[in-house]
DNA sequence: CGGTCGTGTGAACGGTCGTTCACTATGTGA
DNA sequence: TCACATAGTGAACGACCGTTCACACGACCG
């Protein structure tokens, strides 16, 4: 009998999971307000009724299809940076983690980039610790650089900052331009700005 | 009878400006879909109906709020680089001005940052427009400072981009967090990374 | 003063979804 | 095969809100 009931379960999930799959695919091309509920469950080869089987609402929907993603993002990339042993190997391990993750999930990053988050405030309170913490995590690695002597002594949070935000950039512009070639080319790019800076040396 | 018109556009274009002001404030702390015509026009005065005497709808509303000003930001970052002589001072410059604007307009970046341009595809390609211009703008400044032996030689495209993405992420930043300090204290970070790095010198 | 034009009003309209629910279909265990 | 549970359906409902329009008000002019 729990055999039975870890089938239905299974297969509970794997329709959730279709659902979810076209919400990405739709909430990315057109953004939150453009989609109707009606058109996601068609797309995942439901009606109307039944998606409310699996989701409370189009909001819950949505804020799960976010929050369910960036978990697995700063997991990834958490677990990437770990695997690396000197700071600046680290810091190579997220740029490297991030851009790839973006080009893996193009949809979704675009879903999220879009940051219609408004209608939904218990999400963006979600996004925002994720954020801090994020930063945070990244903010260690800069002081034990720091601490170590291979970077340079400036203001802890700003440089976590700077490297999070041309991050976020670079990938946001690669998914604006429909570009060919890959975002991972950019890593050596923003690695070399980040760590050397635009300036000549004397 | 000419001074009575004059008198008139006049008076026209105050009551246009008022409602313009409202909506910014209130499309900055609520964004576009949850805010009402009504709600804009009852708090600059006027009734629902009489807004459509100033404007063609909603929509045409916000876009005419952000292009407008989106038109005043470039126009005055692009004057104060102007007026700045060598490639470095023009680059300080461009931080300096960004900020400023930023810091004086916290409503309307508020607006601006939310993005929620998807409901009218007419905004994102001015956006769009005006964006590609500015970094072209930037990467000329880039490339004059290569040539002068100032600044490294490296794609100019992605040095315009982290220069362009540094101050935009940092702008982001600041709107986020209801900070006391002001957003023109970052200016000598950012340039020092920006410049020299986060790495030491050996 | 009366007529006209510019200006303002807000109730009513119409369209668009998110959500519900009475119902059907399918599968399951006895 | 029957009864029951589970899964799925989609028309109908209702709320919301952008937009319109028939009307009111007052300024200005002859």
């Amino acid at each position: 009998m729990t055999q039975k009931a870890k089938r239905k379960e299974r297969e509970y999930q794997i329709r959730r999971a279709a659902i979810l799959e076209q919400a990405e695919k739709i909430f990315s091309a057109r953004g939150y307000h453009q989609v109707t509920v009606a058109e996601i469950a068609s797309a995942a080869g439901f009606s109307t009724g039944s998606l409310y089987r699996f989701f409370e609402g189009k909001q819950q929907l949505y804020t799960t299809l976010i929050s369910e993603k960036l978990e697995v993002l700063y997991e990834t990339i958490r677990a990437d940076v770990k695997r690396a042993s000197d700071p600046l190997a680290k810091i190579e391990a997220l740029v490297a983690s991030q851009l790839r993750f973006v080009e893996e999930n193009r949809d979704f990053c675009r879903v999220f980039v879009r940051g219609e988050t408004d209608a939904i405030s218990s999400i963006r309170e979600t996004i925002y610790k994720d954020y801090f913490r994020h930063l945070s995590f990244i903010e260690r690695l800069i002081k034990d650089g720091v601490k170590k002597g291979v970077l340079r002594r400036l203001p802890p949070r700003e440089m976590a900052a700077a490297l999070i935000h041309m991050l976020r950039s670079a990938s946001v512009h690669w998914l604006l331009v429909s570009s060919k070639e890959t975002l991972s080319a950019k890593k050596e790019v923003i690695l070399d700005i980040y760590l050397r800076g635009v300036e000549s040396r004397p």
